[in-house]
DNA sequence: CCAATACTGAACCACATGGTTCAGTATCAG
DNA sequence: CTGATACTGAACCATGTGGTTCAGTATTGG
């Protein structure tokens, strides 16, 4: 369950951020497959396909290997968790934001109150 | 807590696959700055930031507003919801992906037991 | 053995990215 | 009013990206 070696987190995210190589992903969700058949799927070259299962490669999201003249790729060690891991953070940063924010404002209202009598408009 | 609008994932992963903007997200979460107070903070240009930002503002991530000559920024509508969703789905997807794993090591195991009195090497 | 298949690699293309500098414009402080 | 400050925009640069075609090489089916 560890990854195997850390794995920049732009690399990663980089590599998810194309919808042809997400639709991969998903397509060696269902089963594996050679890099002619996601070729074909994704209407592409081969050459074109065989650029983004490097990116997953590099990523660790795919794994390949190659038996006789057919390589067959699968999903790789890499689970996101890290990054996974990052957004949750970033979500709970995100949500602080807010309770900052909420603070602030029964602040301004507690503060109001107090100079209401000779502040008014 | 609702999606402003659907931006699409390309555009959310790609504006945090670079570490520079996860920094800036990061130091918004503290506290709102300046686009001079980041750009000085990531020993950048003041256009180089403003790029970023850019980007970032793009992705719902970051919301700016202008005050007299200095723009202050601080963290956007986006919690980065679908893109948690569209990770959390490719994490069950991959630990499906051992579940058949682990079926199919199974099937050949009970295979090999039945055929090993006589394919026993 | 020979042709078809499956991949690989190099070269090219248009366009995006991450950064810069330089020349503005707008606002603020004194 | 004037100079400093804060941003904006355009232009440029090197490099990366997503795709192609074309020319290999290696394997396989017949």
């Amino acid at each position: 369950m560890v990854q195997y070696q850390p794995i920049a987190l732009d690399t990663s995210f980089a590599a998810i951020a194309d919808a042809t190589r997400r639709g991969v992903l998903q397509r060696l969700g269902q089963a594996e497959a050679s890099v002619t058949d996601l070729a074909d799927s994704f209407h592409m070259s081969l050459t074109g396909m065989k650029k983004h299962i490097h990116v997953l490669e590099t990523a660790g999201l795919v794994a390949t290997h190659k038996i006789g003249r057919v390589r067959t790729c699968q999903l790789g060690p890499s689970a996101l968790d890290r990054e996974a891991a990052w957004i949750i953070g970033y979500r709970q940063l995100w949500e602080a934001r807010f309770a900052a924010l909420d603070t602030l404002v029964d602040h301004l209202k507690q503060q109001e109150a107090v100079d209401g009598h000779d502040r008014r408009k």
